[in-house]
DNA sequence: GTGGTCTAGACCACC
DNA sequence: GTGGTCTAGACCACA
């Protein structure tokens, strides 16, 4: 699992959103010490200044905190995690059918086109099997 | 219909988004005249130059174009605006169903969630009748 | 109204009560625009990136606003500076009731201690007449 | 009375404060052995090196004192502590009162505030009695 | 070796 | 000219 980056938007934003996504998808564990500021900055190829911004501004959500001259380690309030996914997921949905709905579809024409769109996926991973 | 922007974004592209909706969703109907850059810019409160940006893109699209010295108009391919609005619609499905599968939902997790939100939608909806 | 550190705490976070400071005394007026961040940053002998940074974290208590490319801004919302005022002098009130506390002494012998302190300084003033 | 430590401040400068409280407070009393650096250290759970630096440090101030073999000793002077006690009483006072003038209090005003700071808490004690 | 802070300097999008 | 971002590199206190 490497680090991509879009362009146009903050790198550091970015990072903090992976990580982010590492913590709740686990592969961070609760508890667990991340790599120290340079190990990460030179793995996702950035400087270790950018990489110390995405993991503070990510210390405000206290999903991670710091112990001085120890590291950083991922919470270990495991409900605290899976209400940042859950928070994630509904952020996601309330947004995407917002967007939908601003271009003109209703609820039930999301749900119908996605449901054609599970169906043709079905499809396809037939094919591939 | 007002212009609302969020901040750490450019302002242009956010013209150009809203402008685009405004074409695909029939507020600037096909062939309509637009309002001039002055009026659109006072409207939006923002600078002229910021407006003609984002004229400016979305005349590379093809959903309008400039005539000499009688302004800017909605082009009159319908089929063009559909599609338009289908593709938009296709990007952020595909867009939505990325993101929940990288938080660790399944599509079929997903359709469950949108119909838990729909149902969820439909009581509030009982509720302010 | 000069600036001045204090070594052995970071100076960001010194900019930033500093600018706090200014803003709840009125030096800084709500609405009022800010000086630059390099304007403020030559002010005050430091790097850029330091007030930035100051500027940054205080952008956070929504007391000051950034305006892309316009510059920042005090807050409009009195309402808002006056609870931080308030809020910082109760703050300081708590702090130190609990400080004098733990060094063994009741509120009741706090006030008179202050209240003697108060008459010493009253003569001081005399003196100073 | 445990170690309570804050984040952000060096440890071994919390431990002085807080070993000079418990002398001041007499939790040691005066001439009393301290428990070894390696039992302090344990119990607040802290790097025996950084416990010996507070203890060197609070050694300057002559609070303490080392007799080669035997450990460490609370000075035996009464009046040493209790002027600790009061120039530390003395220095918050004088620090507060700064603090709030500065905030734009008068000292009447604090006096004010405080005393009805002092009348709530008065009320809060006779709800829990 | 760890995180924290600061400086210097550069480039960029935006208005 | 404005704020925002990023890099590079340095130093420091701390454990």
């Amino acid at each position: 699992m490497g680090w991509i980056f879009e362009q146009n938007r903050p790198i550091y934003t970015q990072l903090l959103e992976q990580i982010q996504m590492r913590i709740v998808c686990g592969v961070y564990a609760p508890g667990e010490r991340l790599p120290s500021v340079r190990e990460l900055a030179q793995e996702a190829a950035v400087n270790p200044n950018t990489m110390q911004k995405a993991l503070a501004e990510l210390e405000r959500t206290s999903l991670i905190y710091t112990q001085r001259t120890a590291g950083r380690f991922v919470t270990e309030d495991a409900a605290l995690i899976r209400d940042c996914r859950r928070r994630l997921a509904m952020e996601k949905i309330e947004d995407f059918m917002k967007a939908m709905q601003e271009l003109g579809y209703s609820r039930e024409e999301i749900l119908a086109l996605m449901q054609q769109d599970q169906e043709m996926e079905e499809r396809n991973e037939e094919v591939r099997v």
